[in-house]
DNA sequence: TTAATCTCTAGTATGTCAATAGAGATAGTT
DNA sequence: AACTATCTCTATTGACATACTAGAGATTAA
């Protein structure tokens, strides 16, 4: 897994309406102010995940973003894996994303077999934490004092 | 982490250099030949990995490639690094390429926070496997029977 | 001297990334 | 009905990376 701007960006904003789950709708120019994220590219990531059934929006003067579904059933790896893609290192080890690679015999690979065994350890992660877990964790992180290696120069 | 052709041909090149560890060299010729992978890029990434301490070669004649240090010291960590950059999946927890991101406060960033864990999945996989281990499954692997799921049309 | 190798620099076609831009559709408000 | 703040859709752009390809040169065993 290795996350593009866009994919952090997505990230952030789903973070965003996470932690607003229950209001009407959170606005693209909120988000992209707190967050610090170009709107207009904003836009298109949310319009993005929209067609991913991951958000709904609503238009017009009273309009904005909200999760499509409860931040529980949101996990970490359908948000990568569809503006990512695969969440493997290589597209031979991916289950969803596989693509025949050039090396003679995959399936006496070496190299493949550790490539698994990375997919298997992101994938884990990725699955299990959702949207709900990274509000939890935001709020915990929240009440924590500031790292004090900070604030060395 | 997620590799490139160039990081995929890498791996391979090495793990054949492995394998022929205690010959003099391994030509360019021969790995690209057995490992598919077009010649004349493959010279540039041997040239490369040379440039990295990773490979020897000797030019002339009886010329080719061989490691630059025995097998179990050369970690598919260091090779991915070198070849890739970071293997953390944002660069914001990279420990050797980090960057600051745009976010509105890292040390509370709890995105952040799940990227670490990815990160240190991925890196302790990749630092504890070495070339050595490379051909070791590689051996082990030519001895096992091919997947009967392979000749399932 | 020859020929098979590695070396170095450069070029190129294609695609991806990170935006930016403009015109349009929608829906509350007045 | 007009206004206006929002989302929607398509297109474009500049910079950069990727995956090669090419040519000329240096080295060395035979």
């Amino acid at each position: 897994m290795k996350l593009s701007l866009r994919g952090e960006y997505a990230l952030r904003a789903l973070l965003e309406l996470g932690l607003n789950y229950g209001e009407p709708v959170v606005r693209i120019q909120t988000i992209s102010e707190h967050q610090h994220i170009p709107k207009r590219f904003l836009e298109q990531i949310l319009n993005d995940l929209k067609g991913a059934g991951i958000v709904k929006s609503k238009r017009g003067m009273a309009g904005g973003y909200k999760l499509a579904r409860p931040p529980e059933e949101i996990s970490l790896a359908s948000i990568v894996r569809h503006i990512e893609g695969a969440l493997a290192p290589v597209s031979c080890v991916s289950e969803r994303f596989y693509q025949k690679c050039s090396c003679p015999d995959e399936s006496r690979c070496a190299i493949r077999s550790v490539m698994k065994e990375v997919r298997n350890a992101v994938v884990t992660i990725a699955e299990r934490v959702t949207i709900a877990e990274l509000c939890d964790r935001s709020r915990k992180l929240r009440l924590q004092p500031q790292n004090p290696l900070d604030f060395v120069i």
